[in-house]
DNA sequence: TGTACATCAGTGAACGCGCGTTCACTGATGTAC
DNA sequence: TGTACATCAGTGAACGCGCGTTCACTGATGTAC
């Protein structure tokens, strides 16, 4: 909708350009990130990665073909994330779901522009795409389920879900909320990496600690999990 | 970016339209909702509300302005959801600070297009619009302070301001998750305005409670809130 | 109640622009022999 | 090691399109007298 004055395009020694196909996802990355996907355009990827805008048809095929694949990549880094989370949290099930929750808001932090495509557009059709969403957050799932000790194939109970989507609530509300620079009001510039290392944390915990009494008082999940080996 | 036949202008009998400036922000909430931030033009809200692609500078200048109108229209709607579900809290601080919740939520799903516009876009540089925001955020600051029993002025603990940022965080993703549809897979169609009404409360419930816990225990958190009158 | 006229709200054609995509092309690379 | 040639990766001009905004205009409304 805006109109921009393009930044100077990068000129090029050689003929190929040597990783366009990788330059191009980079470059998209960052343009989703300062303007969203209402700024994108593929011309000014091209611009950006220093090449004609007939270019990234050799790779992508159109703009949507673009867009699709860097969303395939933020599934698979935010799959990668919460596997990683879990990983880190060692043989609590209590720390495994808060260190995939900081894998969470982490990637989102790192990678705003991938983060932003999972959770708008029209790529909410690809039948693919939303496959690998499923992938991603039934890691997630799979972080609760673990911490009820409830077996996959076991249907979760009422209050289970609660948790599995209040846990989600809480990292993805606060990662869109410190991406908005809503958090700007109580934390500006440097300090808000600072407030993500050390408020995140204790919220989580303090959130999961919730879900644990809840745990042990209803009826409906068996045992709280205590200490388990890790996945 | 993605090109569109667009749908029947609706013709008009009378020269003036009547209520064209409601019209035009009518159709704006409608087309973000659809569409988002990136299917918005000038040109079809203006086919939508019948009329012709010069006649909204008449209302709001340029495209800027009618989006900048709606955001206002945003928080002030917000403003209003969080300040009546305060009071629909009754004498109980917690059920004051859930009932904002839920207000929160609700004012999201029955404006989609309005509440995405709060959080993207370069309206975030509008100053006019930050003191919206400002005021519109301080009502749930306000509603952790009511629960924590902390007067205005006096600085938040590093455990009220997670807190604070807890609540935020939870109702916020539960409704950009909703919004988003990535709880289409727990339950479709009709069912989720179900979910909406017996997960959230319970999920928000749960979580304030561990709020309450650790305000009892933090020793620069001096009391629980408890029962006082609401504002 | 009627009339002159200022003001308001909408028209529709026109402008220049950036967009996505196509096309015939060309430079560079790699492979078969 | 050298050469012919297919394949690949990028060029740049061109296309048609929808966009936001402008402009001189006109129909309708409301107000002063």
């Amino acid at each position: 909708m805006v109109r921009r004055t393009p930044p100077a395009p990068a000129p090029r020694e050689t003929y190929h350009h040597g990783d366009l196909r990788a330059a191009l996802i980079d470059a998209t990355e960052a343009l989703l990130a300062e303007r969203g996907l209402e700024g994108f355009s593929l011309r000014e990827v091209a611009r950006r990665s220093g090449v004609s805008p007939a270019a990234p048809a050799h790779h992508f095929g159109d703009a949507h073909g673009l867009l699709a694949e860097v969303a395939r990549l933020a599934f698979e880094g935010l799959t990668a994330a919460l596997e990683a989370g879990n990983a880190r949290g060692g043989s609590d099930a209590l720390a495994r779901l808060r260190e995939q929750g900081i894998g969470y808001v982490d990637f989102a932090m790192r990678h705003p522009g991938r983060f932003g495509l999972m959770f708008q557009g029209e790529l909410r059709k690809d039948t693919t795409l939303l496959q690998a969403a499923n992938g991603t957050f039934g890691v997630l799932e799979r972080g609760v389920r673990d911490f009820y000790g409830v077996p996959a194939g076991t249907p979760l109970s009422p209050a289970q879900w609660q948790a599995l989507l209040g846990v989600w609530s809480v990292v993805h509300g606060y990662a869109h909320l410190a991406l908005a620079g809503r958090f700007d009001l109580f934390a500006a510039g440097g300090q808000r990496r600072q407030l993500l290392q050390t408020v995140l944390p204790g919220l989580l915990q303090q959130h999961l600690e919730g879900l644990r009494a809840v745990a042990a008082a209803a009826p409906d999940a068996p045992r709280p999990a205590g200490r388990r080996r890790a996945r």
